[in-house]
DNA sequence: AAGTTCGATTGATCTAGGTCATTGATCTAT
DNA sequence: ATAGATCAATGACCTAGATCAATCGAACTT
């Protein structure tokens, strides 16, 4: 029985991020997690094929394209990013991952994974094996349609992405990046306004699909028009209504 | 029980694609579609859930965005493409889906099809329930297993589009997607080198973030260089070597 | 404390592909 | 049969963002 309740609660994933012993039960995260929506009992099972390991550090792989599969992960603490390789081997981010998500589902289809997934600074992530998960789904219907949804949340954000590409400017993919983690710091009860990027100006062009110069053009750009204020990573958001203009995506209701 | 047996087990989609009663068992598509992998036993139960409606004809819609979900869809016949509408209501294609592939698995997280899908030419489809699907799944491990995989997959076709767009040149672009209708027409035992293409240039160009003109003198250029021979929609690949390392994508097993 | 490396910013220039416009070929409808 | 609509091809030009290059820290080394 791994349900090892703790007295950290009120800890958040900054200030204690290595507490590696807290059940889903508990966990602060369960609202976005997989534990969502779940049944008390479910969770309880849940909690059981969890595992936690050491946190990984900055730029510290979780696993690598083609790895075999064999679990997903849930982002307890920091921030995680994916990639794949392209053809003749440059880099493309996939996606990034804050806590409470989900990654490591696009290796189900081919029993390895698709993307590398890689630490942007230190972080913790809780452990799913994949055939416990499996055989879990099959005996709790709320758990297999959970999991059913968490991937079609893949999908759509995926889709979103291709969007973004295909049809917007730097400027609107710029705005529309701010906007999705200013909402998911929100989901999570930290600032929607004010936050640190913990990802490189690099990682923000290669995942939306420009070079870094144009990016920081664009940052300064917007600094400049008060839209934002930059100060390397820090970033605080002064006109969150004309960036949503900007970046005029269509509201979801969990931009994961 | 909805299996009946006809003898139209020799005719192929095209000449006779409105045979709606067809079982998956017998089915020609059955090495592609959801039955893929299935023991026996568990078809037949497939079999029974199965919807086989009458066809769509051209540009008819088969659900569209924010329709309350309730299936997915197996494209029996025909081809469908699927997209959704930008935030100031632009049209982005995010799919083109032969017979065997299946849509609507966008669907399932919001419980509203995130995508409309629209049929490219005559088309025919079974409708797959999906909360009888979901039954099925916590019956037959290998049934949510394949399932699993099936929505795995589109995570990973939607991330190489994500590359395509993102880091690919235009002729790289269209010679990518040349690749991959040719590697899919092969699956079903089609012609891999000679095809028409049922979708329009626009939607060409809409899938692939480019404009029509674009298009267009990419296939000229093609055309020009004894790489392909394009009369319109008809296309005959004449180098798929070149072709290939034009597109530099990745190898996949199942580029569905 | 002085290199060294790495990330970010900013300017100058270049180019792939977008935009605009014309023409021809099919398709459709009366 | 013919007018109108749609789709594709091609030419002329223009612009957003890439590329190239220089500078400026801040974070590590030693």
């Amino acid at each position: 029985m791994a349900t090892i309740k703790t007295s950290s609660l009120d800890s958040n994933e900054k200030t204690c991020p290595h507490n590696s012993q807290i059940s889903c039960g508990d966990c602060r995260l369960g609202a976005i997690c997989l534990p969502l929506a779940m049944e008390d009992d479910d969770i309880i099972k849940l909690d059981e094929i969890v595992q936690r390991g050491r946190p990984l550090q900055k730029s510290e792989h979780l696993y690598r394209e083609n790895d075999n599969f064999t679990s997903v992960y849930a982002v307890r603490s920091g921030t995680m990013k994916t990639y794949r390789l392209t053809g003749d081997g440059q880099e493309q981010v996939t996606g990034f991952y804050f806590p409470g998500e989900i990654i490591g589902m696009d290796g189900i289809s081919k029993d390895q994974y698709a993307n590398s997934a890689k630490a942007l600074e230190t972080a913790a992530v809780c452990e799913i094996p994949f055939n416990r998960l499996e055989e879990l789904s099959t005996q709790f219907p709320s758990m297999q349609r959970h999991f059913f949804q968490l991937m079609s949340q893949e999908i759509t954000n995926d889709q979103q992405l291709i969007t973004l590409l295909s049809k917007n400017s730097a400027e609107e993919r710029v705005a529309a990046l701010l906007i999705s983690i200013s909402a998911r710091n929100a989901r999570r009860k930290l600032s929607a306004t004010s936050f640190r990027l913990p990802m490189s100006r690099t990682d923000i062009g290669n995942y939306l699909g420009l070079t870094i110069e144009t990016v920081s053009r664009v940052f300064s750009r917007f600094n400049k028009q008060g839209l934002i204020s930059v100060e390397g990573k820090e970033v605080t958001l002064l006109d969150n209504d004309a960036l949503k203009d900007i970046a005029n995506v269509k509201v979801t209701e969990h931009p994961q």
